[in-house]
DNA sequence: CGTTTAATCTCGACT
DNA sequence: AGTCGAGGTTAAACG
């Protein structure tokens, strides 16, 4: 990765070395004393204070402060990124994204430490658990929302959407499954609504509305009970095997 | 900011300065060749490579890849955060949270550094553009959206979530607006059709829907239009001012 | 505490 | 390029 750093630079050197590494494909990162100003889909601005500024091989910028995972301020994909003295001959960092145009401007008071090294792109990352591989869990075992129940179509493009799950139970009413991973709540309701809705329009004959998740939220319930629609609640699925992280990974 | 600064360290030497370091309040972060396992809310692991893990004084972890603002794998608050070995005798940092259960374990197969420093608080933030100054505005200047519009409610809640703007125009109808602070999509028009159908159920008369945004996407109008619901452009408002960035800042 | 919603959302996928 | 929707969304506001 071979890393540089400057410790407590003077402006000179820090200009140098961000001159030397920025735009190098490297991951540069400062700490110090700085002010942070941003303008662009909207605008902000941040009191001297301390942050740790991250550029990133791609041109990705954040500013971080002492809590939280999100930055203060950032920029996802900069198009160009570049060092300047300001009037009282302070070093900035300018950050700019052309459309749409946005600018993060960090002005550095005191610098306390600069780093860079050579970061090598990310290797294969995997997920579990996400709510395409539930759609396709329970695509293959749709009698664990209702016995009987027929999957048709999956990702099935009404007007106003994509319907998770379009199926026909045991009966031959049609059945329109929504999906949440997580806890549903009354934007999930809704969702299901508007589907269910845009299939009695186009087909004739009874049409069920059905919200499968983990848990729903009591207003949501509410409304979904006063819609006629019904929940279905997927305590775990079956091929689902969490890893144990204390096992060896490959 | 007093930083401290390990190169090239050894397992037992990033041990100790981790142990030392780590529930002091202290921004601790490791650039190093990695393992990254998490479990919770969904399951994820990612092969070998190169990361830089950052701990903040809250306990928050990110482990951040080479590319994008978005960590590849983090913790936003930890009840526990801790070092330990694993069978092959490697670093481990743990982080934990207990509600929901979750779990972010980095595994070390080779530091290039690590540090750590003081990050005093952050100071001052302000955002100016959100969406809720944006409500304030309208507000304020109701014939921006159009003439003769008195607002009666701000964010006043119906059974189905907060309505942004309750008005009534010069021929008494209600007016129902949902404020967008960027492009209106297809999710702000069923959002806006929901709050006008909820006060339709409760209010005698006619009631209109004002979706006020900036721009609207294409096929958000076709379903805006098929509802019988309105859009107004906002240009710009009124008293907003963006900062220069070039100026001085206070 | 749970619930809801904005966010400079980010990011990927699809048309 | 524009639009849409998921996300381990995060984080703040509100009842």
């Amino acid at each position: 990765m071979n890393p540089q750093i400057l410790e407590q630079p003077s402006t000179r050197e820090l200009e140098v070395f961000l001159q030397a590494h920025l735009g190098k494909k490297k991951f540069v990162q400062i700490a110090g004393t700085c002010e942070v100003v941003y303008v662009g889909r909207a605008a902000s601005l941040t009191e001297a204070g301390d942050y740790v500024v991250m550029v990133k091989a791609d041109g990705s910028i954040q500013v971080h402060g002492a809590k939280g995972v999100k930055p203060i301020n950032w920029q996802p994909r900069t198009d160009d990124v570049r060092v300047a003295r300001d009037e009282d001959d302070r070093l900035m960092l300018l950050a700019e994204r052309f459309k749409p145009n946005e600018l993060v401007q960090v002005t550095f008071r005191k610098v306390s430490m600069a780093f860079s090294l050579e970061l090598r792109d990310e290797k294969m990352f995997q997920l579990h658990g996400s709510e395409a591989q539930m759609h396709e869990a329970l695509a293959q075992n749709p009698d664990t929302i209702e016995p009987g129940l027929r999957v048709l179509e999956r990702e099935l493009l009404v007007g106003v959407g994509g319907i998770d799950l379009y199926a026909m139970d045991n009966l031959g009413r049609y059945v329109i499954v929504e999906v949440k991973r997580a806890k549903a709540t009354q934007e999930a309701v809704h969702q299901l609504e508007r589907y269910v809705n845009a299939v009695r329009e186009q087909v004739p004959g009874e049409v069920r509305g059905i919200l499968a998740a983990p848990s729903i939220s009591n207003p949501a319930r509410v409304v979904l009970e006063k819609l006629g629609l019904e929940f279905c609640e997927l305590n775990a699925l079956p091929e689902e095997k969490k890893p144990e992280p204390q096992m060896a990974l490959f």
